[in-house]
DNA sequence: GTAAAATAGTTAGTGTACGAAATAATATGT
DNA sequence: ACATATTATTTCGTACACTAACTATTTTAC
């Protein structure tokens, strides 16, 4: 049958592994009270510290409707604070805690752990990431 | 501040490049009426015809949990069939119905115009391709 | 031959993910 | 000045995605 074949795939070749890391991950970031993509939003924060929830959206491509809860529940575990700003009350500022700066040197170990699960040589490491860039970059294109 | 940066993670480029090519299928998928989890679910039955749950299981990575409600929809818009088998009544059979095995023909030509857009050399894609299988198989062994 | 272990799927609960509609506040055009 | 448009965020509805708990059927072990 002429059909598109699962091995064959670069789409599913990406969505399968990132699964697959993000299972790894789990371990790693559970004692840190963490899901994946909480850490990620997390990485973007602790890069910039004072940010809008927009500005969050663009840095890691996640939707606001799919930000909204995920902050809350950062917020709930007590990692940050949502403060409206003075200038304009549509718009609210994300700013680390005490507990969500401390948060990230713990996380440095564990994304050091998790990269040396993954069996990649730095070389490996750096061209598959230019691929990925690469492919973002023409899908955000066209 | 010591901690990981976003665009250093060889897994965040996983991560995020996986949710843009996932996005960038979506106006593929639609007209066949598919998402794209569940055309990756299609590719395994275009390959192997009658299986069963755990088997698919397998061969997509995907979890039991993920699988069962997903089936449902696809039986549900007449790809698929679920029969219980005659040896062991604990056991399903996934079978393609004449609809689901049409599918195949025309997500053939939904996966070249994917691969295509990523913008990827022939060689570039089966680079990609072998460092995720390296990645996978290493996580999967520790 | 039947109690206990193993197996195949489903269900429950939590947390992404996204598009589209809703809400609320600010900016703009006349 | 004030209706209209724009912007920032939230909410709604649908669909993954996973672990753990549950159900229902075999196996197996004694």
């Amino acid at each position: 049958m002429n059909a598109p074949k699962l091995n064959e795939q670069v789409c599913y070749a990406l969505y399968s592994t990132s699964r697959a890391i993000t299972k790894a991950y789990k371990g790693l970031l559970e004692p840190l009270n963490l899901t994946y993509p909480q850490y990620v939003v997390m990485m973007a924060l602790w890069e910039k510290e004072a940010v809008m929830i927009s500005e969050i959206a663009d840095t890691t491509g996640l939707s606001n409707a799919t930000l909204s809860p995920l902050l809350k529940r950062l917020e709930s575990n007590g990692f940050i604070e949502r403060r409206s700003t003075d200038t304009d009350e549509r718009q609210k500022q994300l700013v680390l805690t005490k507990e969500g700066k401390t948060l990230g040197k713990k996380a440095k170990k564990a994304s050091e752990i998790a990269l040396c699960a993954t069996g990649l040589s730095e070389k490996d490491a750096k061209k598959l990431m230019s691929l990925c860039e690469s492919i973002k970059r023409q899908l955000q294109g066209s």
